[in-house]
DNA sequence: CTGAAAGCGCTTACAG
DNA sequence: CTGAAAGCGCTTACAG
C-alpha cells in the first residue's frame, strides 16, 4: 500500500532512476557538498523528470535547522504594520528563511503562539507587537531561539530589540508645535504600557518642560481608531481646548483629524494643528498630509534581520538595541512655523 | 558530543524521567491516542519538568501533514489584504493550522515560491493574488497540493475559487450612479487581465448597455496609488470630463478622491462622483466616506478555509467556484439619487 | 568523488 | 493500555 496523497517522490526513487546513491542525491541538493559534474547532470535530470524536490521539513530534523522564522504581529490595520510586514518578509527571503504569520490572537494569551513557535522549530522569532507580554520571549530564551523585538523595546538585556529613536521622534514633534505657536498641547496616548507610546510622550514633555510649557493634555488612544475618536472628542470639548494634538501613532492621527474636521467643523491647521508619528502609507495621502515622523521601516527591518542571523549563526547572545534615527516629515496637519499667527 | 543549540529535548529522555515507554511519550501528546489516565500524569510531569514539547517536524514526517497552509498575497498595501490576511490566519488557527506567508515578490517570478511551497510540504495553498500567473496554481495541482484562489476567479475547473459577485457589484454601483443622474461615467481599470477588473467592469458595463448610455470612458490604475491618480488626472483634463468615476477598487478610488479634490479643486459629490469597491478600511473614514460595494471577508475567508480543509480531508477534488453577494454601502462620494439635481 | 550506514524525533501497526 | 520495532526523507561522518 503506497502513501497516496503526494506524489510523494523522494530522494531514493531518484537515486534509482539516476543510477546513484541517495547520498549522491542529498549531496547534489545539498549546495556545497562534494559531487562530480557529471553524477550531478545525471541526478538533476532524473530529479527534473520525477519532478524531485527535497523535503525541507526531513532535511530540518537533521540539521536542526527549519528555515522558518516565525513574526508576532497583533493586528494589521495600522498600515505601519503590513508595511514592516512585507520588508521582513523581503529581507528573510534574500537569506532562503520563510516566514510563519502569527496574527490576530485579540485578547487571547500569547500562549498558544509560544507553543506553535517552539513546536514549529522556528530558528528565530521576530516580535513586531506593541501589546505583546513578555512572557513569549522568556518562553524563546529558554528554548534557546533567538528574538528580536522590533518597534518595542525593553530594559531587559536578554533580548535584542530594534526601534527607532522615539524619545528624539518626540522632540522634534514638539518643537516644531512650539516654533507653530503652539502653547496648549494635547497627547493622544497608544497603548499605556508600550515603549513607543512611553518614550514619544517621554520626548514631547521633555521639551515642554524645558520651553516651560505646561505638561500636555492626556487622553487615552490605545493606538486603536475608535479609541482614539473618543479621546480627540474628549479633548476637543475641554472647555480650553489644545491647540494642537499629537498622537502616538499616524493611525490615532486619521481619526482624529476626522473628528475634528467632521465633527467639530475645525479647519487644520488653521483652528487646530495634529501631528503623528511612523508617517504610514495614509500619512502621505493628500487628504491628510500629515506632520509626522517617518518610522525607517526599511531600516528597521534590515537590522531586525541582521541581528537574528547573526544570534542564529551563534554570535553568542550579542544583544543589542538597535536605535535608528527618524526624520521629521512636515506636511500641512500642523502650522508650519512661518505661517506662525 | 551533544547538539549545541536547542535544549533538544525529546520524547526520549521524557519516556526515561517518567518511566515509561517512547511511543507512551508519543500516544500522550497525540489526541485520541490511548493512554491510561496513570501514565499520561506521569508523563505530563515529566514533559513540564523538562518543558518538552513535541517537534511538530517530526511528526510531519509520518503523518505527511505538515499543519502548514501557505498564503500567496502579492502586496499588502491595498488594506483590504491584510484585513484579509487576518481573517485567514484566524480561521486556520482555529483549525490548527500555521501560516507560510508569501508576499512581496514584486516583479520577480512565482517559481521561487512554488519551489518553497513544495519544500515546505504545505497541507494547502490558498492564493489571495491578483496578480499571480495560473502556473503556480498549476505546479500544485502536479503536486497533489490543494489549493484555492481567493478574490481571484478562473475558468479553469481544476482550481476552487471564492470571489465575491463582482459582476454584480459592478451593477449595483452603475445602477446607483445612474439614479444619481449621471450620464458620462468614467472607468479606472485595475490590473487588466484580473478577474475582478473583468467583472466589476462587466457589471458597469451591461448596466450602462440597458440603459442606453455610453460606454464608459477607461483609464489604468492597475490597482496601484500611483497609476490610479495618473489615471484620475487624464480622466479630469477630459475636455468633457466624467460626471462619476468608477474605481475598480477602493484603494485607487482614495487616491482618485485626493486627485479630484487637492488638484482639480473639485467638490465631492457636488462637481463629481467617485465610487469605489471592497469596502476597505479607510473607505469609512469620514474623509473618504466611500460610495462602495462590500466584499464580505469574513465570508469569504471562511468559504476559502472550507473549502481548503474539505480537499485537505480529501473531498475528491470537489472542486467548487463560491461566488458570496456584497453589499452596496453607501457613503458620500456619490450623489445620492434623491440629491440629483 | 562516492556509497553504506547511522540517526534526526517522531507515529503507528503489531503483539502482548 | 503498553512497548519494541520499523520507518518517514533526509544529512553526514566514515571508509574507500
Amino acid at each position: 500500500m503506497t502513501k497516496d496523497r503526494k506524489g510523494s517522490v523522494n530522494a531514493r526513487m531518484v537515486a534509482k532512476i539516476a543510477g546513484v546513491s541517495q547520498s549522491a542525491v542529498s549531496r547534489t541538493f545539498t549546495p556545497g557538498a562534494s559531487v562530480s559534474p557529471t553524477t550531478k547532470a545525471k541526478i538533476m535530470r532524473a530529479a527534473a523528470k520525477l519532478g524531485y524536490r527535497p523535503n525541507a521539513l526531513a532535511r530540518s530534523l537533521i540539521t536542526n535547522k527549519s528555515g522558518i522564522v516565525g513574526v508576532v504581529m497583533s493586528y494589521l490595520d495600522n498600515q505601519f504594520y503590513p508595511a514592516l510586514l512585507e520588508k521582513l518578509v523581503s529581507r528573510l527571503r534574500d537569506h532562503d528563511y520563510q516566514v510563519l504569520l502569527f496574527t490576530n490572537f485579540g485578547n487571547r494569551d500569547t500562549d498558544p503562539v509560544a507553543e506553535q513557535v517552539v513546536q514549529y522549530q522556528v530558528d528565530g522569532l521576530i516580535l513586531a507587537s506593541t501589546t505583546l507580554s513578555s512572557e513569549l520571549a522568556e518562553i524563546c530564551t529558554r528554548s534557546q531561539i533567538p528574538v528580536v523585538l522590533i518597534n518595542r523595546t525593553t530594559a531587559s538585556d536578554t533580548v535584542c530589540s530594534v526601534v527607532s529613536n522615539n524619545e528624539r521622534g518626540g522632540r522634534l514633534l514638539a518643537e516644531y508645535l512650539i516654533a507653530g505657536g503652539h502653547r496648549r498641547i494635547g497627547y493622544i496616548a497608544g497603548i499605556h504600557n508600550s515603549s513607543t507610546n512611553r518614550d514619544r510622550l517621554a520626548g514631547l514633555c521633555s521639551v515642554l518642560a524645558s520651553s516651560g510649557l505646561p505638561e500636555p493634555i492626556v487622553a487615552y488612544g490605545e493606538y486603536s481608531l475608535d479609541s482614539a475618536a473618543r479621546a480627540a472628542r474628549e479633548l476637543l470639548m475641554l472647555r480650553e481646548r489644545p491647540d494642537a494634538i499629537f498622537c502616538a501613532n499616524d493611525h490615532m492621527a486619521f481619526a482624529v483629524m476626522d473628528v475634528a474636521r467632521h465633527e467639530f467643523g475645525l479647519r487644520i491647521p488653521r483652528d487646530i494643528s495634529i501631528v503623528g508619528y511612523d508617517n504610514a502609507g495614509p500619512a502621505r495621502w493628500p487628504s491628510y498630509d500629515l506632520t509626522t515622523v517617518e518610522q525607517p521601516v526599511d531600516g528597521m527591518a534590515d537590522a531586525t534581520v541582521e541581528l537574528l542571523l547573526g544570534q542564529i549563526r551563534g554570535d553568542k547572545k550579542v544583544c543589542r538595541h538597535v536605535v535608528l534615527d527618524g526624520d521629521l516629515v512636515i506636511g500641512s496637519s500642523a502650522r508650519r512655523p512661518s505661517d506662525r499667527a
